[in-house]
DNA sequence: TCATAATAGTTTCACTTGTAACTATTTGCA
DNA sequence: TGCAAATAGTTACAAGTGAAACTATTATGA
């Protein structure tokens, strides 16, 4: 493992350390965890990670249109449209019309499947983040929920003024 | 933005809210963070996070084979192999000989062009981290450091077991 | 020593994904 | 009114991706 030995300095080459790229550790992370949970998922429902989100958010907020969807899960409008498309032929979301505007088609679980899928999938998924947060004392929690607060809006404002 | 006022209790259904879904939150987080970075070397080098982290590790530990990256970077075997392609096409990459196993290519960033691009684009994302982390105090950073490491770990844990 | 298993790396194929272009509808304003 | 611009959502195409099959090489052990 150590090729060459300290040929520069006392801590080698340490300016670039990927281990300790904090976004590639965040990027591990947020996979690690994406890939825990919708390991179950995906095998009971044949869901994918954007379909899981739109279930996820028409359970929370029915009647949101696609555009909506999009924006509360800052997610990409064609993944969405095509997430609602699959979720409808499979009968676990439904189009309504929207009174004014003939563009718009609000959202809902389908009253049978859609809303069962919903409240079956996601206490697992909040088991699984249970889990997951139970590694941490409650002051570590709650910091922790902090700083990621303060790095999305970090993050945010630095990738605008770009 | 208030579509439904209080109709149901204090708390409106307030057993999920993705917003405050920890899995969420990250991917969101991590996806803000890369796409910040990954903008400033796609528009100048036109490298793919792939191709970008190989290069950060080779740059790092040069004479790994493709496999070694693939740990170490925890990504896929076939993304690795094809982001190496990429590189070496480019004259970015150098595939070396093992003296005993004929398998195994060592890869190097090339004297020129390979580790003009490490250390030019290094800088930026380290830059990129600094100013995401200047927007927490050297304490926060610590601790907030010191989380991700033990929910990496946790999440780990709960993937195994499955 | 020879056959089988294991390993490094590549290629193939089917599927997913993002960008851009497109249709349908509504809005803004001259 | 009526026409250009904006918006909701879909479609098309190109590029990226992973799983599995494949080649080449090395390790194992009867």
């Amino acid at each position: 493992m150590s090729k060459e030995g300290a040929t520069q300095s006392p801590h080698p080459a340490d300016d670039f350390m990927l281990e300790k790229f904090l976004p590639y550790r965040l990027s591990l992370l947020s996979n690690t965890i994406s890939g825990g949970i919708s390991s179950a998922y995906r095998k009971l429902y044949e869901l994918s990670v954007t379909e899981w989100r739109v279930v996820a958010i028409l359970g929370r907020y029915p009647g949101l249109t696609a555009t909506e969807v999009t924006e509360r899960g800052a997610m990409d409008k064609v993944a969405v449209s095509r997430a609602v498309k699959r979720l409808e032929e499979r009968g676990l979301v439904e189009r309504g019309e929207h009174d004014a505007d003939r563009r718009r088609l609000p959202l809902v679980l389908s009253p049978g499947d859609g809303q069962r899928l919903f409240r079956d999938v996601m206490p697992r998924a909040l088991a699984y983040e249970r889990q997951l947060l139970a590694s941490l004392s409650a002051e570590e929690r709650e910091m922790f929920g902090r700083l990621v607060g303060k790095l999305q809006s970090a993050a945010q404002r630095l990738n605008e003024k770009d």
